[in-house]
DNA sequence: GATGAATGAGGGTTCATTCAT
DNA sequence: TATGAATGAACCCTCATTCAT
């Protein structure tokens, strides 16, 4: 991106082709992300991935060694982008600027990519049989959290909850936002494809959060 | 069940009979509910959910007439079902009261109804291809919500907040119940298929909304 | 079709079931001889048959023992039928009149049995397989009718024509009345099912041959 | 049959997997008007069209789109083929000479074609549902050549008939050598798929056909 | 690199027929 | 007799993948 090399490129063959491939390869994640998040893995056929990144299969397939490996990839991904979602903010130790964050970043990574995000829930719907290795990073990582939130509770900087529901609800409202696109922009009567305004949802879901928390909102 | 009780059958072949008929009949749509519900339309296949329901795949064509339809029939079953769990209360005109009712409405469905919610999620994700007769109704139904809440906050009995984002909110919430399952299963430490206590979830919601809207919880 | 059976019945319940019996024989006749003659035996299927006749698929099976029998005996039907239409009236020694005749018999056999005649009609289209033993009568029948020919074209009775393919001519003018019938009807502008004036048609047919055979028309 | 292509191959690669595909897809064209025409559009069934055409039933997919579509493409064929053979020859206004080439081109024709005037009668027998399109064209045609007959009638330089049942006689006539082809060769005591001496049938046919409408043979 | 072709398995569905009842 | 159910084969077609070119 930030590469020296302006689009007036040398003209090497070999940056051209690699280029290619690239822009190639991106178009494959684009149009695998919209067919595993629109019918699964078992619903998408890589025939429908081809044609939307405007190949061949077998042009598909020099590229991609199998529909299962595509799609573990783009999964892991997913996770890997959960992983920062789910880290806490540690500039801070105000739970309501904690949380605030919290939520805006959920809510973000949902708004900015939820093809990914909605792989991730066609994967737990289908029973999560991918899922084996990374559950165990995702308890840690909530338990970490919720150990986070009690710690304020019993400091009585914070409403006692359930902090593991919370985190839930918080999963639940802002997940909602890829998983129900389609419902959320007929609801709001938007166009199909229209993008949402999201800082009227951020502000009304951080002040939710914060006072279902017994926190004073921002 | 006593042990005395010798079915209360009638012995009429006929009953015998259409008793078997209707067994088969809710077990293809109990094993329907599981396949759709865990790979979506496309996903699904015939195959597996006759074997499910311990069926050869032309005898499962003896009780159905096409995967389409099957399917579309489940989905109609949301959709009603929906209706009674998306109406508000008339009892009372307190928001406290109808919300919490219909968080805990909407809660009891998505547990007791697991599959079918998910059915339903899987096609929204996929597009809601089905679902374009269906809105109209549903957005008629949530404005009159909306309405309802926006006047209780011109009395001043409520918190002002977007009546629409704070259902979807809810939605969100208790909707997360049924399509993450799984993975709440895990955070919560539970069996996969083990049952879990609503009672407190259901509390930390309502609470959850009420002090969100600035109501007093019950 | 001409049953012109006695409605005034002795009321007998075996006499009764018995004209259930034909009721429901003639019935799966009717049934079997529009689907066979319209799809070919390839491609009628039982359950139309069935539906057609009023029956499920296991009940016709009570009546018939298998497609394939079923199909046969309509075709051997046909072959009896032709027998007659086949046959030269041995009253009169005039060709003009057992040509005329001949011709009329053809005509009244395909326009009172289009079904049946169809029927033939598919048979000798897919190859004939079942006319394995009907081709040498066939033939025997119609040297028979060539030779009569011939002797009158050698006593200077009639114009010299190659007679087998006189009547050909015939059986093509003829039997396009039962296979054409759609085109007919369109052509004649008559409604899809309306029965046609046969007169002329006998007419203008018998005059045409007479006078192809140099013969002077009746 | 129309192979007019010159042995001599230019020898590319490119060439040869085109001139290839061409010949698998006349060997497909080959099969399917074989067996269409033996048992119909229902009777047929694509793994014998695939296995006569010397190929599995994935591969001919990979050729044609559908069994409907391919069936279709066929019969438009034989529609347009009937276009020519269906025309009057503008050429003359004799009715000897017009009348005696009409014969000739659809007895021609129905021999060159046999596969294909046979789908159009399986069509026809089975009810003409895909010709709803072209009844309207062939009504027109005939009605011209209906006119023009009625012209030479008026004009006293034919005998009066009706001009329609001519046409109608003359198709079967010729239709005839398609339809019943087993059983012509089987009366003209030929080998099943022995080619039949065509000259003696124009000719006996045109006679027949001059003299019946009382004009003098050529 | 990329294309036409092939492959074997499996997709949903209907078939003719038989078996209990 | 007649019906609901079952059966195994076959129906048309698409799948993910691979192999020549």
């Amino acid at each position: 991106m930030n590469e020296s090399e302006t689009e007036a490129d040398s003209g090497a063959v070999h940056s051209r082709t690699r280029q290619g491939r690239e822009r190639i390869q991106s178009a494959i994640r684009e149009a695998a992300i919209e067919e595993f998040s629109r019918h699964g893995f078992k619903g998408a056929s890589t025939k429908a991935i081809a044609e939307r990144a405007g190949l061949t299969k077998p042009q598909l397939h020099y590229y991609i060694s199998s529909k299962e490996e595509l799609y573990e990839e783009l999964l892991y991904s997913v996770l890997n982008g959960w992983s920062d979602a789910f880290s806490f903010d540690n500039g801070s130790d105000d739970p309501a600027v904690v949380l605030s964050s919290y939520v805006r970043k959920k809510l973000n990574y949902a708004l900015d990519n939820p093809g990914l995000s909605r792989i991730f829930t066609t994967e737990v719907l289908g029973g999560g049989r991918n899922l084996t290795k990374y559950w165990p990073i995702a308890v840690k990582s909530t338990n970490e959290k919720v150990q986070l939130i009690n710690r304020w509770i019993s400091e009585g900087r914070m409403r006692p909850v359930d902090a593991k529901l919370l985190l839930m609800q918080i999963w639940g409202m802002t997940q909602h936002y890829a998983d129900y696109a389609v419902q959320v922009n007929v609801m709001l009567n938007l166009a199909p494809e229209q993008a949402i305004d999201r800082e009227p949802i951020v502000h009304q879901l951080t002040t939710f959060v914060l006072l279902g928390c017994g926190l004073a909102p921002n």
